[in-house]
DNA sequence: CAGCTATATAACTACAAGAGCATATTAATG
DNA sequence: CATTAATATGCTCTTGTAGTTATATAGCTG
């Protein structure tokens, strides 16, 4: 089954998610977008879907795609305890100017 | 070339990251935490020194992998902007509970 | 209801991933 | 220098992925 980690592997699907973040699309939409083919998007709409990360309004025979961003927060919360490693080494920096002056 | 998106992908990297965020540790005791086979890891620990995820420390025959979290802030900082929808949806069930009590 | 539009599914191709076993490599040690 | 220890690499197998084209499905529209 597809995970969070595992849809963000890719980076067409990457930007469908980034896409959807500012409002719904269509199918259509996305392919022309990614350049890429409508069945080629539809299947990564499919994996999207399974793995909750987008939900689908139905209109007539389009498909308003939107985002579903809640799966995420799996992704940010394995991530969290590595922030703590990045930000040190940002203050160690920070110390390291300080005490070194130009 | 490996990512940072596509290494978080495996189930078992991301073990292994979350094994060397509390200290180096040689390739035979990760194999054992993961129940895996040495050389299974040694391929695991490949992609993620392309990845420039971990280093390497040589001590005679044995090799020291420790953290190296850099990369990840490429993760961290696509998130971003996801970051700020699901906190407003928790915001507005703080509010919920707020104007619901009981 | 014929034809058009939008999307999904199927079938296929090409290639990469993950795992196992066997083997090569490198360093220490008797 | 033969042996042992620790790790890396190669080969093979199976499965999954990403893309394509062709076709099916569903809903308008004249």
């Amino acid at each position: 089954m597809a995970t969070a980690f595992t849809v963000l592997a890719d980076p067409h699907r990457r930007q469908i998610l980034d896409l959807l973040r500012t409002r719904e699309r269509v199918v259509g939409e996305l392919a022309d977008q990614l350049g890429l083919s409508q069945p080629g998007v539809s299947k990564h709409l499919r994996m999207l879907r399974e793995a909750g990360l987008v939900t689908v309004r139905h209109d007539a025979q389009r498909r308003w795609y939107g985002l579903c961003p809640e799966p995420l927060a799996e992704v940010d919360d394995w991530l969290a305890p590595y922030r703590a490693f990045w930000s040190d080494r940002l203050d160690a920096l920070e110390r390291y100017l300080e005490e070194n002056p130009q």
